[in-house]
DNA sequence: AGCTGAACGTAATGCTATAACAAATCCTTG
DNA sequence: CAAGGATTTGTTATAGCATTACGTTCAGCT
């Protein structure tokens, strides 16, 4: 019972075992106070998706989770799954990969709305690292070419901790 | 016709004008030099196909890559672009944009094969930069969580010099 | 109760990409 | 040169990802 608990600030633990039901209720939590905040309504269906999407550290295809809502009483249409995840793209409490066009839930909402992601080619698990550092480097070079960054994609593929330990190719 | 030459060196250059029949010749050039090193073949279809995407700086997605080809007597299958796309990515003579489900000629084959890009949202365009320092610290920053980078997709959407001087917003 | 705008549901469609197979071509090697 | 194998091109069909358009429902307000 007293597993690690997961912190989102280190994404390290995104790879390995945690309590994942304090990460996920963690971060449910974190989303509803801040769509409170903004004055947006979490409705059952976006509800719904979000926790899909928390019960793993994978990232999900848009139709995985409409066959999910689907299951479950929710219309069975696409758009029913792309209004839900855009929305929580939009408010910050998921995120896109453009790399596996699919979705992740953000792990940590109301901090760095732009991280990096470290996707494990192995384990398929994602993290979201800090990409500021990250993001201030391609500023510069991009800014030498007299071009402005105003968003950037950031996304890593590789082994993660727990794989290679586990002696992944 | 004494326009300033094409560096591709100088991402700034692939905004601003240049003599394009040059730079994009000499990619051919660099092309065939290339391919006759590895001892890959640059058929009919795959040198049309390069040719088109050197046409312009922008990132063509693979349909409109086969309209042309398809009008200048290839075949009008997906496959028949994607192959070739997919020849000329893997031998590093262009790139896929993940961002815009496109690809975009190499301008400089047999140097940074895996180069960080800039896209001007206003005019489109596309330019390599150097992504090495960029991709230095997000390494580290990946180290830091155990992972290890194998390839990373480093897109920045922004405003070009050009663009910004002509004042769009 | 009646109005209004947000959210939800469905049908239809478009765009992106690949699998599977047949015909043509190239490149050996005897 | 003929035979055989590998590569390339082409086609059909289908899978996977995403959006447009439109009607209905529902929450919140007057």
């Amino acid at each position: 019972m007293s597993d690690r608990l997961y912190q989102p600030s280190d994404p390290a633990a995104a790879f390995q075992p945690h309590d994942h039901r304090h990460c996920s209720s963690a971060a449910l939590d974190a989303a509803e106070a801040r769509l409170a905040r903004q004055g947006a309504r979490l409705t059952p269906v976006r509800r719904r998706t979000l926790e899909i999407l928390l019960e793993s550290h994978r990232a999900m295809g848009a139709y995985e989770v409409l066959d999910r809502l689907a299951a479950e009483g929710f219309g069975r249409q696409p758009p029913v799954a792309y209004r839900a995840l855009e929305f929580l793209v939009s408010h910050g409490l998921a995120h896109r990969l453009q790399r596996l066009n699919a979705f992740a839930a953000c792990l940590n909402p109301g901090h760095d709305h732009n991280p990096a992601f470290l996707i494990c080619r192995s384990c398929d698990r994602v993290a979201e690292a800090e990409a500021a550092p990250v993001r201030a480097v391609l500023s510069d070079v991009a800014a030498a070419a007299g071009f402005r960054v105003e968003r950037a994609t950031i996304e890593a593929l590789g082994l993660c901790a727990s794989c290679a330990a586990e002696g992944a190719a």
